[in-house]
DNA sequence: ACGTGCTCCTGTGTGC
DNA sequence: TGCACACAGGAGCACG
């Protein structure tokens, strides 16, 4: 389930496994990850070239040619990066390879729900998906006013990426953990100060997932999502957690203290 | 304009 | 035992 966290410590193998490598060869071997490419555009677009630099906004990863224009990875629930010396190392699920001179990077995604196009800059692509602001960069009073006027369940603006960029089904529930309110709470009862517990939260979050590596097993214990799963007892007070419906997606919370 | 719910996809886990 | 099916969830879409 890739959410932001995940995609900034993507970004960052993408960074050490495939900068400044010369692109032999790309291969798809599902044409269904691409989005309004080819892969004849893909295979033109990148051979002969290499990775510049990489850029992250929400869930996307971009990485920049050394001509004009980025390659959008996007990964859906179960999409990765693997890099791999050895040429005969290929993943199963491997929806797209990238060959350098030496080894290759796997794009892996079992579930098909990822997306890779392409793209003559990140800003355009933005507005394009209309895309709200990052999580980690937007400010509170742009996160407010974000919010103001909104009547919907707080759980599912957070998960809205035309609002803000980044936040998934599993960080939403961490962060209106932390920040003490319930994931259903409709957002035109929340006052200034629930609005500012959660942005606190979310930058909290993000910045703790991102520094832990994106490793679950390495986030706090006082932390919701180790607990997320059916029979789980909140880390806090051991009282069970409840699991509920919003906008269609499974949320988990603590009745006890997400109350307000 | 907004919210809800269905669809895509496939491996995993549960229940009969 | 083996099969059927719900579920996981990001995002686009149809619908109310």
């Amino acid at each position: 389930m890739p959410e932001l966290p995940e995609v900034e410590i993507f970004r960052r193998y993408f960074d050490h496994t495939s900068l400044h490598r010369e692109i032999a060869a790309v291969t798809v071997r599902d044409t269904y990850v691409l989005s309004e490419v080819t892969p004849r555009d893909l295979e033109a677009g990148l051979a002969g070239r290499h990775f510049v630099a990489s850029d992250r906004f929400g869930k996307y990863l971009f990485g920049e040619r050394d001509t004009a224009g980025c390659i959008v990875f996007h990964f859906g629930m179960t999409g990765s990066l693997s890099y791999f010396d050895d040429p005969a190392d290929e993943p199963p699920f491997t929806r797209v390879r990238f060959d350098f001179t030496r080894g290759f990077l796997a794009y892996v995604d079992v579930r098909k729900l990822g997306m890779i196009t392409l793209t003559p800059g990140i800003d355009q692509f933005r507005r394009e998906k209309k895309l709200g602001p990052d999580a980690c960069e937007v400010g509170f009073e742009e996160f407010r006013k974000i919010l103001s006027g909104k009547r919907g369940a707080i759980k599912s603006a957070l998960m809205d990426q035309s609002l803000i960029s980044g936040i998934g089904n599993i960080y939403s529930d961490e962060i209106l953990f932390q920040a003490g309110i319930p994931p259903q709470r409709k957002i035109n009862i929340l006052d200034e100060t629930a609005i500012r517990a959660i942005y606190d939260a979310m930058k909290e979050v993000l910045g703790t997932a991102i520094h832990a590596g994106a490793d679950m097993d390495k986030l706090p214990p006082s932390y919701l999502i180790p607990h997320r799963e059916k029979g789980g007892m909140c880390p806090r007070c051991g009282h069970s957690l409840a699991r509920i419906k919003v906008g269609g997606r499974t949320g988990y919370y603590c009745p006890e203290h997400q109350r307000v």
